[in-house]
DNA sequence: CGGTCTGTTGACAGCTTTCAACCTTCGTGG
DNA sequence: CCACGAAGGTTGAAAGCTGTCAACAGACCG
């Protein structure tokens, strides 16, 4: 974490910064702001809100005792999440770089929001489940080809992808070691594939090579 | 598959079975009978209804190209399967046990359904975004554990468990091979941590045991 | 009683993790 | 502008866990 980033953690973590638009968020549609790393919401957690990317990247995760952890899912600008069955939150969440995200509380929300939500959970689910059968059922470079494509397809589907996350972040989600990753794109790397212009961008060459090797 | 389930499916597959009640079936809340093995539904196909077991078991799965499966989830007595958040089915859904399963459509349906629906959604959440954690950061001792202790759970939390699955739909459930499966078991029998009474039937003798191998 | 399906067990191979060393990048401060 | 330090990333070697292959045992059914 940067100083910058360190500052805006302590001084804005949780807390709307929105200068000159205090009206506009106590409407509850300007977005809040979190530095990379701060959390957004805790396990345990009383929840009671959903959220919505405007711009940057969270992890919603969770841990095991002795710390080993399970990024369940990533969430991109426009997406919505935070859904939970009790009073309590189940998971962490935590900006992955500068995050912006618009906070509803769902004790505010008009009556026939559920029929609105549910195709969002809904997408979550389908997500959850395909995801089950990369982590039950794929080898290393199985998982890494289909979370480039997945990345390449939630940015509009280009070349280029801004991956945001560090490496540590690409193995907790995909059930692998951080030195894993970095073998598998070293090896993608020397076929071809793909290219590493810089630490956290990847530039697709081969689409279909990945394609052949997601399967 | 036995010769009597062989009979119900080339009978009674997708076929309603509840013999004097035709009038309730007309009106949508009788059980439809699946024998074990029977297809309840198929990736690809056209989808619209949602589905509650009354009794038996049923697997959802999805299978890669080279046959390699991965079964999503399982549905018990009393639990709601089959949301989809398109057209199609993005699984397949098959009984495991004779099996009775409700079938509503969705179409069919009141105006607010959407609200009664989404905590069943929710719940189905976050039983998936648990089990990624089993998938991606578990080893096969604890996946096993975790497994029993949730199957034990659901079903009121008795110490005798009725699997009613094979060894290869917990594999396959659990992302490990049907051998590693049966070696974790015959593990925790001699422990004494389990018995294993018969074939798809479990004794949790040390529960406490079991919760602190599930970690 | 024989056949088939399911489950168990052993030996070995293969993939991934772990541990360690080194390199690169980036922000900071001299 | 450059040197420095910390964090993140890469690469190699060895160990460990799980998968694969094979043989065998047991259950169920005809």
């Amino acid at each position: 974490m940067t100083v910058h980033d360190e500052i805006l953690t302590s001084f804005h973590r949780r807390a709307a910064f929105d200068p000159g638009m205090a009206d506009r968020r106590q409407a509850g549609d300007a977005p809040t702001f979190f530095a990379a790393g701060a959390e957004i919401y805790a396990q345990g957690e009383k929840c009671g809100s959903l959220y919505t990317v405007e711009f940057g990247a969270v992890r919603v995760y969770r841990l095991l005792a002795d710390g080993r952890r399970q990024i369940s899912a990533f969430h991109l600008v426009g997406e919505m999440f935070g859904f939970e069955t009790d009073a309590t939150h189940h998971f962490f969440a935590e900006a992955i770089s500068a995050t912006g995200i618009r906070i509803q509380r769902t004790t505010l929300l008009h009556g026939d929001f559920a029929s609105a939500l549910l195709p969002m959970a809904l997408q979550s689910l389908v997500r959850a489940q395909e995801h089950l059968l990369v982590l039950g059922r794929q080898n290393a470079t199985e998982r890494v080809a289909a979370f480039l494509l997945d990345m390449s397809e939630r940015q509009g589907g280009l070349r280029r992808i801004d991956l945001q996350m560090a490496r540590a972040d690409i193995g907790d989600y995909l059930g692998l070691s951080i030195e894993t990753v970095s073998r598998v794109f070293s090896r993608l790397r020397q076929k071809g594939i793909i290219r590493l212009p810089n630490l956290r961008g990847v530039e697709i060459v081969r689409p279909q090579a990945l394609e052949d090797l997601a399967a």
